[in-house]
DNA sequence: CGCCGTATTGACAATCCTCAAGTAAGGTGG
DNA sequence: CCACCTTACTTGAGGATTGTCAATACGGCG
């Protein structure tokens, strides 16, 4: 909640977008390439904890996270929060604002944070330009549901400590695919309130949970952040076989 | 599990589709309605309790549930079951295996059900001559992901007794608006295994959690099916506001 | 220095699970 | 028509998991 004024200003044009350099992004052609550099509309620059997003509200713009980590929430009126999922960079939000109206859920940074802005009303333009791009931003809605499913698989029928288990694995494995692991230590910029938001438990029994696994050294603790020291045993806790993904589109 | 040899014939043609007619979907252009017909390869024909889809399955099929009810769900490897969402008349299922290539969830029919059959092979043809069908087809997957993302705060922070009441209330309102209101009362077509396995409970605490409902008469619960008594006292309990949508698109 | 956000721990209570046993309704074969 | 399945729903008792309350520790920062 320590937002300051959001800024918009146009900078990296997606030609030289150091996220296409990866080879977890699927090659797009230049047309396409250009298409989309017409798209983008400015960047939007957040420090951590500003709300990009917020439920309710009636948004004419979609984003793509192009550097920093964010989160997708919903709320209940008395305050209970759920965290649906994780933003990393080259992760498309905003659609259901775009396509049913309303925002249903909010996005909040946690991280300071850079997002590249997209108009809800040239999303027409691009379906009828575009149809490999119309059908990579479905790609991505799709595969967004199939994360959302594993979580539900997770939260409704995994024990307090294989879902912590496989929530840091998760973040862990995205966070590698977009180059996060080269050369220095990864680690995950979340407090534990943020796990237990995101694995719908209290916060105490979250904190005995990771001691746990921290004490089994899996993994290291160290103020607002968390470090993996043994993701295949965290594998083995959860249950879970890992990210299968092979390239991604990145619009 | 009971499931016969599924059986794939063309009968009803799009533009006699007996779902066009309720309001809450929109209309078709003469155009759009002709490539969704061409669009359709059959139908499938299954018995309560078939296996329509399943995980790890590579499927080159997509779905449009054409009547009855049906639900997706994933299973950990110990045989826990997580029930994902259900599949009412007019829902699309089967874009993960299109697009990702491999289904990762099962889909299985609570009722003797038919479905339209696409080919996945034919989306791109979709994308690149309907742009308003393709932008459709995003706007289901939206749908889809805007549910799945009520459902994960429903496991996460509601209570059991908020649990049961939202999903009772949810299904009630879905099949509503697909008219199955009309005239009849309307009864959901399912097990207490069936709303454990989606609300993430065991199945004893399920049934004191319905019955408590039941006591204060807001459900009645018979054989393999579900009343809703009293749907405004429903919402109340779950914090729920009810669903908020206008006009769907169908394909 | 003192405040604030974050992590940690213990004690106790509520929720939810497992085990076990039973009832009720419907189908099937003799 | 009845005996005997099977499926689904119920209920009680006791135990495990998870939540709440309360207190403490620790570091960053004005």
């Amino acid at each position: 909640m320590t937002a300051t004024q959001p800024q918009i200003n146009r900078r990296i044009p997606c030609e030289l977008c150091p996220l296409r350099r990866l080879d977890y992004f699927r090659d797009f052609t230049p047309e396409e390439l250009k298409f989309v550099s017409g798209f983008k509309r400015g960047e939007l620059v957040v420090d951590q904890g500003a709300m990009v997003l917020s439920e309710g509200a009636h948004s004419a713009q979609l984003f793509t996270l192009l550097s920093g980590w964010a989160f997708r929430y919903k709320s209940l009126e008395d305050g209970r929060r759920q965290i649906l999922n994780y933003l990393l960079p080259g992760d498309l939000v905003g659609l259901q604002g775009s396509i049913i109206g309303e925002m249903e859920h909010s996005v909040e940074a946690l991280t300071p944070a850079t997002f590249c802005v997209f108009q809800r009303e040239d999303l027409p333009v691009l379906y009828r330009e575009q149809p490999g791009l119309a059908f990579d931003v479905t790609w991505l809605a799709s595969r967004e549901e199939r994360m959302l499913d594993e979580n539900l698989l997770s939260i409704g029928r995994r024990s307090a400590l294989e879902r912590a288990a496989y929530l840091i694995a998760f973040l862990y494995q995205r966070a590698i695919t977009v180059g996060m692991g080269n050369g220095k230590r990864v680690s995950l910029p979340i407090t534990q309130q943020h796990v237990a938001d995101t694995l719908g438990l209290s916060i105490v029994h979250t904190n005995k949970t990771l001691r746990k696994l921290a004490s089994r050294d899996l993994i290291r603790w160290q103020g607002r952040s968390c470090e993996v020291v043994d993701e295949k045993e965290l594998l083995a806790v959860a249950g879970w076989d890992g990210l299968v993904e092979g390239r991604r589109p990145l619009i």
